[in-house]
DNA sequence: AGCAATTGACTACATGTGTAATCGGAGGTT
DNA sequence: AACCTCCGATTACACATGTAGTCAATTGCT
């Protein structure tokens, strides 16, 4: 499973939006919203790499690294993750919160209502 | 902020259950979901109070613990937090997450559908 | 009064995490 | 051939975290 720490997410994160890519392209990324030594960000590539969440190919002198975990899974395993320790399991309530604090955008509701057309389509 | 572990979470959260609680309370409370050390509840309720996390007044012999923080905050936080890092803020991505992997019930949908309704009728 | 039990405080200790620095080797440069 | 440079590997180190154990004081029991 993903125990993968703050830091460590931020690289893999890096990483998922270009692959293969090597420790340079990372921390060039990085470096745009990161103030992380780019011997930080090779340490927590490695780390990734002990953790079995991204491997690399041998190309000449650097590595190409690549994921071995889909963007896709780990984020829909921390979304029920957190929806299910804090609310229970159910999405609504988390929604709630999020039209409380009206940081529910029209584009949020237009893409929900759609979203609930095909759900009732599907259910019944 | 919260700098809360998980650990430490589930102490929290099981304080929120009801206020004040002795910490032989927290640790009855916490005996049926996990298998920990009455030693180790108590280092964990030591380390919130000096998180600031919790607070307590002194009884006679033990203490009546009480949060400083309120679960709903910390929820919202939490939440908005997981939904910035993993869907750039927006949270209909996540709940399209959910339909997806039949993790929505009728429940959710229905309260979805009124919570849009009080949206529209609010924003427009 | 004296002893046992209970409680919070303090201590312990291995592993994880953030944040690098150093080392040794492969490649390019002169 | 000798040297510099760039890369990953290894090492470093302080603080956080999980998971308790020991200590000292207080309380209740006899």
């Amino acid at each position: 499973m993903s125990d993968i720490s703050k830091a460590e997410f931020e690289v893999l994160n890096a990483l998922w939006e270009g692959y293969p890519a090597t420790a340079s392209d990372i921390i060039a990324r990085l470096n745009n919203s990161k103030d992380w030594h780019e011997k930080t960000i090779k340490t927590l590539l490695n780390r990734l790499v002990k953790k079995q969440a991204i491997d690399f190919d041998k190309a000449q002198r650097s590595y190409l690294y690549f994921p071995l975990i889909d963007k896709v899974d780990y984020v829909a395993k921390e979304s029920s993750n957190l929806v299910s320790r804090l609310f229970s399991g159910r999405v609504a309530p988390l929604v709630a919160g999020f039209a409380h604090s009206e940081s529910l955008s029209r584009q949020d509701v237009d893409e929900l209502k759609s979203l609930i057309a095909q759900w009732e389509k599907d259910n019944e």
